[in-house]
Formats: structure tokens, C-alpha cells, sequence
DNA sequence: TCAATCATTATTTTCGAAAATATGTCCGTT
DNA sequence: AACGGACATATTTTCGAAAATAATGATTGA
């Protein structure tokens, strides 16, 4: 793995986890010695992740973690629902038994961790924030649309900068809730049932946002 | 203007336009001499434009230019329709009188380039494109959704490198349908007829694909 | 006191060379 | 002739310094 990918990776997971706080100003020098590198690679990640609208930049004045606000992460949803209930639904109508398989899968992985979570076990974020892509990535990967599973990912990144708060949260009923959403949407999607799954889908997403937004409205309250 | 936007904004226009072949591998000596320049604004426009889909690279192997097709040709256009159709409904929903005046003042420019290609005057295909270009942006501006407006760039620049050879035909017979087919669809928009509006979207990027494939499978056949 | 001008400093951007890695060639062995 | 290994070449990737530009602060004149 080169530098610039190194780069990319850990500014990426720096971003999205909080570490690197939204607006915040990027200063090559402090970058450079953060990451222990020089700038060439540092200026590269950067235009990758200002593609990903994770950094904004302007010309001659350099990079800053980009900004977030209730009315982003609504569109960031709603957006999300849109390719996701679209691939879905593609998805469903072409995927074999592999398809099937990989969805059975990834929700027993989620659920197993998400056991652990429930449990009060020590547990890294990154592993549930991992299985809870891989289960909703399974979902949506047949439906044969390069664009699709492009915008798929690009939205699921910049939501888990809204989620990441979430997750660090003790929460134990929200998590038996999201456990009972995931094995209903499984069982509509390995079912062929396109309406009930992308109805649950949907609503899924409602319920992520409103949580979200709820605790958003607080933290600007408090 | 920075040398890093100078080298984007060109190589772009490159590859959209054929001007560097889809496949074609991009060698930093080469794209030095070429554009004048050093290798780090090279390397930093290359990082973009693979974000962008329109190269491709392999860790220590360089980049090349992406490969396109007619699979990924309707991937394209069938996610243009998806999203635009989106943003189009929704715009007619949020939409105001300065909305519908930028739609009328784009249509009206990109009527007056369209005479002209039909009569024959020598002009610069990058004016019809953007002028094409505006009239559809004007169509979905007033969406409210920034990641919409974010996909619709990424495929529209996409669907260009498709449309390239169809504009340096002289066509003129498919020109007067596409005047018409803008027509009707302003129509239906300001008088915010959102069913009507998105079947003649629909229908308009429908026929775009079917001119586009026969025209690649001719040129695979020949 | 305020505004404008000009040096000073801080920061980004770019270059050219060095380091790291891949690719191709030549040779000897089987 | 086919295969593999060692060398030479070509190419990408990275660094450190120089150039270009912005931000800051001091100075002067009204």
C-alpha cells in the first residue's frame, strides 16, 4: 500500500470518527507531522476526499474538514433512500443463491456483534460500523449498476460521520430495535418481496434520521 | 487559477472529448511535457479525476484512462434518469419565478446554437455542450439536495465522453427532434406537470441511449 | 484615531531530484 | 526450446527545498 493510500485511509477514518472535527482547518505542516509524511502524498488524499465532499478546499488557502449540519444529514438520507431502495430493488430481481447466501451472511456476523455490543463487552466501533456496511452493501450488490454501488458508498461514508456519535452511545434499546429491523428487511429481501423490502428499507432510514436529528437538536440545545 | 485546476479542468476536457483515448495509459513524463507542468498538479488532477470515474489506476502501475462501453453507456444514462427524474420532481415542487426564468433564458440560448449548428455555421462543440449542459442543470436546480446535484455533474460529464462522436455529426434531422423533445419538456415543467415532465425526461435519455448504442455498435461492427 | 501602504511572516503550491518499485533483457541451465 | 534468475532500464512515488501567494502587523499620513 502506497503512502497517499495510507494517507487517505487513516484521514478518512479521522474524519468520519470526529477526530478531525468538522470545519476545522487542515494545515499541511501539521498533517505532515501527524501522519508522519511529507506533502505529496498528503495533497492527494485530500483532493480524493474532497471528491468524497469530506474536505473543501479553496484555491491558495488550502483544506478543511467540511462542515455538517441537521439539513445535510437529511439530504444525505433521503438521498440514500432513493439509490439504495432503487438498488434494492434491482438487486432483487437479479441476484442467485451466492446473492442470497452473502446477505445470510453478513446479518449473522451483524448480529453476533451486535450481541457482543448488548452484552457490554469491550468492542472496537469499527468492527460493527464494518459488519453494518458489509450487511447493507450485501443487500444492494446484484443490482448490476456500477453508479449505483459507487453512490451507495459514497453516501454510506459521509452518513457515518452522522452515526459515529450514535454508536458511542450505551443504547441498548435502540439496538434490539435496529436487530428486529435488519432481520425483517432480510427476510421481505430473500423473499423477493420488492415492496415490503423497500418499504422497510425506507423506513429504516426514517427512523436513522429522526434518531439522529433528535440528538443533533440536543447537542446544539445543551 | 491554481496549476492543479489548470491540469484537471484540461485533462478532463481530453478525456470527455476522445482527445486521450478511454484505455489509453497516462505516463507522468508524457502528461509533463504535454501540459507544461510538473508532476505533482499532474498527480493531484489525476487523484480528482479518478474520483470522478474517468481514469483509472493500479498502486506503482500509474493511471490510465478509464475504459468505457455499452454496458457502462446504459448504466449511465438509465442512473441519469433515476436521478434526474428525482431532482426534476422535486424541483418543480420548490421551484420559483427566478426558476422558471433560468430555464426560459437557457432553453432560448441553447435554441439560438442549435439554429446555428443547423444552419450549417461553423461552431465550437464545447458551446453546445455547455449550453446543453446549463438547460439541464437549470431543469433540476431547484431540487434542494446537494448530493443530487453532486451525482447529476458526475454523470452528465460521464454521459459526455459518450455523446462526443454524436456532436461532431452533422445529424441535422436529430437535431430538430432534440429541439422539439426540449420544447415540450419546458413546457410540461413550468406548467409543473411533474408526471408529464419526468415521462418526457425518461423518453428523452431513452432515445439518447438508443442513438448511442447503435453508433457504438456500428463503429464495433465496422 | 483611522485608513492605507508596505514590509514581515506563515502557508500553500510547485519543482527537480532521490528513493522505491515494476518492467524488460540477457544469459545459463534443464 | 522453455524456464528462471540477475542485471539494467523505465516508471511511479516520495521527499525537501524553492517559488508563489495569502495573512499579519507595523508605519505613516491625514
Amino acid at each position: 500500500m502506497t503512502l497517499s493510500e495510507k494517507a487517505y485511509c487513516a484521514m478518512r477514518q479521522d474524519i468520519v470518527s470526529g477526530v478531525l472535527a468538522p470545519g476545522q482547518p487542515l494545515r499541511m505542516a501539521g498533517l505532515s507531522e501527524r501522519y508522519a509524511m511529507g506533502f505529496s502524498p498528503l495533497r492527494e488524499a485530500l483532493n480524493r476526499l474532497q471528491s468524497d465532499r469530506l474536505v473543501v478546499s479553496a484555491p491558495l488557502k488550502g483544506f478543511s474538514v467540511a462542515a455538517i449540519s441537521i439539513a445535510e444529514m437529511s439530504d444525505t438520507i433521503a438521498t440514500r433512500i432513493l439509490i439504495e431502495c432503487e438498488a434494492l430493488s434491482l438487486s432483487i430481481q437479479h441476484g442467485d443463491d451466492s446473492w442470497e447466501a452473502a446477505i445470510v451472511s453478513a446479518l449473522h456476523a451483524l448480529n453476533l456483534e451486535a450481541d457482543r455490543v448488548e452484552r457490554g463487552e469491550v468492542t472496537d466501533p469499527r468492527q460493527m460500523e464494518q459488519r453494518h456496511h458489509a450487511f447493507h452493501f450485501a443487500l444492494i450488490s446484484s443490482c448490476n449498476s456500477n453508479w449505483l454501488l459507487d453512490f451507495f458508498q459514497r453516501l454510506y461514508t459521509e452518513s457515518e460521520r452522522y452515526r459515529y456519535p450514535i454508536l458511542s452511545r450505551p443504547a441498548t434499546q435502540s439496538f434490539r430495535n435496529v436487530k428486529a429491523e435488519h432481520s425483517a428487511l432480510s427476510a421481505a429481501v430473500l423473499a423477493r418481496d420488492c415492496a415490503t423490502a423497500t418499504a422497510l428499507l425506507n423506513k429504516h432510514y426514517d427512523t436513522t434520521a429522526k434518531n439522529i436529528r433528535a440528538l443533533m437538536e440536543q447537542k446544539v440545545a445543551g
